[in-house]
DNA sequence: TCTTGCTCCTGTAGGGGCTATAGCTTGCAA
DNA sequence: TTGCAAGCTATAGCCCCTACAGGAGCAAGA
């Protein structure tokens, strides 16, 4: 049984943040000390490394949780969690391919200027920008 | 002149996200009509479209607005933009390099699972998490 | 014993970048 | 004239924290 300081240096997870997990339900609150200070043990670290652990992969708090309350159900939940893994991984994969394109159109955007001169290329090509760009199609269809 | 309906779609910008804009100070509010209603010209679509394509490019709001005002200002500020756009394209490469690690790691985590076993090695490995790696360690020092 | 300084407590406000609502007025076409 | 779309303001909510104010508890040194 250790206090949120502690429990925050063992699970990665700041005192703050902890409080506020607590507060919006992502994790159970601790039992308390006589004074009315949390006290955590083991278990409930483990839970406060599994949500770190989840959003440093990028899960959103509902995500994690799920995830935290199959892997706490007796026999995890595989399928589940794979669902869950996969949509995330294809998120992911989304995410990296466009900016992926942002990044080509930022060298290209910034390419022919030669700094130092009156006439910035990069910003004459942001106000150029076409209208008939819009709605952007989706150009990551290889996910 | 046209009305503000007109405006969002003409730059891609959402109505509410437009007078958001304006309330924030992203950009100058455009001239009214006798009964109050927005009228945009075509420079002020240009703006908007402007800082949508600033935003598609992941540049924050405080970043649009000040590329919008070098890009605004007579003789365009190309060292400036320059500066503005090259931390922009570190940051876009910061993240590509971060999601792939992300998504390598859901890779490694979802690999040996065979779905609809009852132990998944996904959840078990969230669970197994050791204490020592944290804090972790920045792995994308190649930028 | 008293004080110092650290940790902890609750509650609340702020950030960024939207998005949505409520309740109203205006404009336009049938 | 009626009816509905589109506009207006003001406000609250979303996600995921982060920070502060103003207290209370606790261990160690003078």
């Amino acid at each position: 049984m250790v206090t949120i300081g502690e429990a925050a240096r063992r699970s990665g997870v700041g005192i703050e943040l902890i409080r506020y997990y607590e507060r919006t339900g992502v994790v159970a609150g601790p039992e308390r000390s006589p004074a009315g200070r949390r006290q955590y043990n083991a278990d409930e670290i483990h839970a406060l490394r599994f949500i770190r652990r989840c959003r440093d992969l990028g899960f959103s708090l509902a995500e994690a949780k799920s995830l935290l309350g199959l892997a706490s159900s007796t026999g995890l939940a595989c399928g589940e969690a794979q669902s869950v893994g996969q949509h995330h991984l294809k998120g992911i994969q989304k995410k990296i391919c466009d900016l992926q394109q942002m990044e080509a159109a930022m060298v290209q955007l910034m390419r022919p200027c030669h700094s130092g001169q009156q006439d910035c290329s990069m910003l004459e090509t942001l106000l150029q920008g076409s209208e008939s760009d819009w709605p952007p199609q989706d150009r990551c269809l290889n996910i």
